[in-house]
DNA sequence: TCTACTGTTTCGATCATCGAATTATCCGCC
DNA sequence: GGCGGATAATTCGATGATCGAAACAGTAGA
């Protein structure tokens, strides 16, 4: 909107910094609309996708690690598990190694229907991006990359929200 | 990780999806620490920067526009800036041309401070994107508003959380 | 002035999250 | 081979952010 996408004049660090905040902003409403489509809360869906993410890569997803890449306590954790795991979103399996442990895994018909859930915005984005080509892409997944790094780097100088001591 | 880099390869869209989700993920675990760190939440921080992006405008927030941005109820929103007027971020002024409205502004020193807030990050952000020249800049911000776009088109299409009637 | 409408706030209730303590299990050591 | 410290997950009580509904204040039109 301030930005005049046809412009000649390169975006600043500031004119792209203001986009990625508008874009997170943006990703949180929809986090927000989608867990009241879906009866979960912002983070329940979060959760999701990251256990989802996991399950995609053949990793099993722990609580404690889910609790790491949340930024959650434990207990909020277990919290958010029964939720996901009332409606039948996960499944809690003690792990056969480690009986500590629980693998959170995602049941066949949920696995699916979780999918479903993912379908719009993945189809959103393809369309959206259509006119993208190789290098472009490139360039982009780069700016992804390196920006993320760069919150990451910030916020970790700042010490960790919860007990959680040093992750390095 | 996923990703090779310096592949010839071209992300697809399940890559550049990834990377986006990645990337909002950090980006609310950075408000969560952000908020932490100067005792606000990552709500709270969200307005903060709404606020003072409205104030880098020109224009005034008000109550009702800040609670359609977060997709907050009003009362939710009432509750967030007794927050922040407590703790001296922003001040209430009730409008002189229509008394029911009230503009939410920044005292000059705090004005100052939450600029140092957000400094860090927009430093980080700029020296990770050092290497990026003017048509890759152009590139990515053609990428971010899309992509914005499309989330919100996509969270549009369901029925918003709350009274907030149609809205366009 | 009366009425309809808009912007903001108050009130009571709900529920996500927290910190601390608890249980179960694993691993190293004597 | 059993003991003690560490680790994974959970339970419990408390706090507080958010909600919905209703109240309040102010504006605009008949």
């Amino acid at each position: 909107m301030t930005r005049d996408t046809e412009g000649e004049a390169a975006p600043t660090d500031r004119d792209l910094t203001r986009l990625l905040q508008t874009l997170t902003v943006e990703s949180d409403r929809y986090a927000e609309r989608f867990g009241a489509r879906h009866g979960l809360h912002r983070t329940d869906a979060n959760a999701l996708a990251l256990i989802l993410a996991a399950a995609r890569r053949g990793e099993p997803m722990s609580p404690s690690v889910l609790a790491r890449e949340l930024g959650l306590s434990p207990s909020a954790t277990t919290a958010l598990i029964d939720r996901l795991e009332a409606v039948g979103h996960v499944e809690r399996e003690r792990s056969a190694g480690d009986r500590r442990r629980v693998a959170l895994t995602v049941p066949e018909a949920g696995l699916e229907e979780g999918r479903q859930m993912f379908i719009p915005l993945a189809q959103a984005f393809a369309a959206s991006w259509e006119g993208f080509g190789a290098a472009e892409r490139e360039v982009v997944a780069r700016f992804l990359e390196v920006s993320t790094e760069a919150m990451r780097a910030v916020s970790a100088e700042w010490e960790p929200p919860h007990g959680a001591q040093r992750r390095r």
